[in-house]
DNA sequence: TCAAAATATGAAAGCGCTTTCATTTTATAA
DNA sequence: TTATAAAATGAAAGCGCTTTCATATTTTGA
């Protein structure tokens, strides 16, 4: 049995096959440089001894790991698992795997885990948004390595982006609600520091209601950590305000659910007494009775995308440097117009 | 600006600092073996120069990558997602990355993910369940690598492993459904394939029940991939059976999230005309009303688990074979006894 | 048929580190 | 102080591949 000695290196193969090293390499990573014959008896060798190639020593002398990097706030997030799902499955399809790295939206561990990540030789790395130390991108300057930004834009031209306008797809959601016939406005965000996607978007919903003469003041955002549970005390401190909002933007589908359930808890009637809007379009939002109206962001999409451009750029084709894609309201029964007369009063209770 | 030539290597550095190569790869990845006042010379030296270490180099050298793989079904589902979140970060606040691979379900290409991590070099394997095509085991065999089969426990004996018992867990559901007086059960389980919990599951419920005296026919099970689209279409069928179940018996939340939103939709009262439960214990699962009955699975402890169980298995140390960890039955609001004399009958709707 | 061009192969020099092993320096004990 | 042990350093040999560059083989065209 073979897989009972040491492991076989090329230079066995290359005994076995009766060839140089060279050769054997060569049958490996550019067969069409080996006559048929040769490369059949060197694969035949390859087989028989179960050779299984030394990444690092590839690497080492190739300098390419057929690695990518990427660095994402956190697979708990179910938007990031499914577009890292989706990079993950299309790199691999491509011959490249996948090294991971999180940080749980700390800047400094960002910087950390990049520097892992390219310490350990990835090919290209994959960042999320904007917002990143200049210590980050510093390491992007040392390294030179082909990289993207995701889920944003990048306006500063220096770097390929994938992407969408937050800012543009919020103020989407404001102005429907404002359309709807609403006047008083809530936004329940995720933690903005380190977030350029959570502000923009808030940024997105102020702009929008400006240009429509209201002003959403710093107190009408709630600031709450992604989670359901948070979703539903943002939602309790929300109607406490006065005078109370009518519609709840929120920063993504999942603090939107937490809301709705609270709302619903509350005995509150979604949509009557207020409505509520996401932000992803997760499975969930489509499923909950009334549906979730939100603001659809093709992830996985994303992911394949990022996975092509990464590797177009790395084998040193032209590509777009920067892709913006289209994002879409899709309007379920979690909205509508405000009860009539209701809007800015406190409801009896 | 250093950072515009050619990125420095270990021997600038020690050009720089006035000492050989050696003393300079010492202070990097053994500086108790080097004096103070060098350590320090050499240190400086590295971050004057922006020196980051050459992965492959190192890994070449020393046969360490500090890498660890993790071949799972796919992050598309929240209990994976969180369960490699947590590997994640407890690898890397180890100095271990993660490098990530998934199949989907699909046996043969587990093994070719397997392969493509094992080729990179990593320093142990994380592999989700026991239920692994033959040459994956031969693959093992081979690399002779650090591994831990998860989520469930290798009665085989030749494997670590962290997980828990899934035909108990599945029985214990079972006799807690039977004890509140159900007596017509169904179950929407997973797709069994290449999947030995969602097999374990199964079994767990057969048995239970059968030690009761009632037999689960292959007809009552009903197997879908894990989707809630697909816990709606189960449920749909579930209730086309005759007898009619009282209870339903999900294979995960988000199946029983599905099945729960499809008799919500159409006008069925969960607890009193069906009980539903689910398994995993997902956020969701305690926040949609009635709140799901399920079996809480420690997923993220099983991710810390598993990368302190590697870790020091690659550091030699002695540690137990096999970690069984405690799931808990959960209830909630979806379970209640069979509404009386409805058990077995249809409603007249 | 034979030279020239095109293809295949081999020898050997690294890729950037780690790690013996030998040597030098420093600390310790007598 | 000096012999001895301990600590620190350096020289050099790889780790397992890829990739020039040179050489050998085959194909092609006249």
């Amino acid at each position: 049995m073979p897989e009972e000695q040491a492991k076989a290196k090329l230079d066995d193969v290359a005994r076995v096959a009766d060839v140089s090293l060279a050769t054997a390499s060569r049958a490996m990573s550019a067969p069409e440089l080996v006559k048929p014959a040769t490369l059949a008896r060197v694969r035949e060798a390859a087989r028989l001894l179960g050779y299984v190639p030394h990444g690092a020593a590839r690497a080492l002398a190739s300098r390419r790991t057929h690695t990518i990097g990427a660095v994402i706030p956190t697979l708990d997030n179910p938007i990031f698992a499914n577009s890292t799902q989706a990079l993950q499955r299309e790199l691999g399809e491509h011959g490249y795997q996948l090294l991971l790295g999180s940080h749980e939206y700390d800047s400094m561990r960002e910087v950390l885990v990049t520097r892992a990540l390219l310490e350990r030789g990835v090919d290209g790395l994959v960042l999320v948004g904007t917002d990143h130390s200049p210590d980050l991108y510093r390491l992007l300057t040392v390294f030179r390595i082909p990289h993207v930004l995701t889920w944003s834009l990048d306006e500063s031209g220096h770097h390929d982006c994938v992407g969408f306008n937050n800012r543009e797809a919020a103020a989407r959601v404001a102005q429907y609600l404002y359309e709807l016939g609403h006047r008083e406005f809530a936004v329940i965000s995720g933690l903005t520091a380190h977030n350029d996607r959570a502000r923009d978007r808030i940024t997105g919903v102020r702009e929008a209601l400006a240009a429509r003469s209201i002003e959403l003041a710093p107190g009408r955002v709630i600031e709450k950590p992604f989670s359901m549970e948070s979703g539903r005390q943002a939602l309790r401190a929300v109607l406490q305000l006065d005078p109370r909002p009518t519609a709840v933007i929120c920063g993504n589908d999942v603090l939107a659910q937490g809301a709705m359930i609270e709302a619903h808890a509350m005995g509150l009637d979604v949509p009557r007494a207020l409505s509520i809007t996401g932000f992803d379009d997760m499975e969930l939002a489509a499923q909950t009775p009334p549906g979730l109206t939100t603001v659809r962001i093709p992830a996985a999409e994303i992911g394949r995308r990022v996975a092509r451009h990464i590797l177009a750029r790395i084998a040193g084709q032209n590509v777009e440097a920067r892709t913006e894609l289209a994002v879409e309201l899709v309007v379920r029964g979690s909205t509508a117009p405000p009860a009539a007369g209701v809007s800015g009063h406190r409801r009896a209770d």
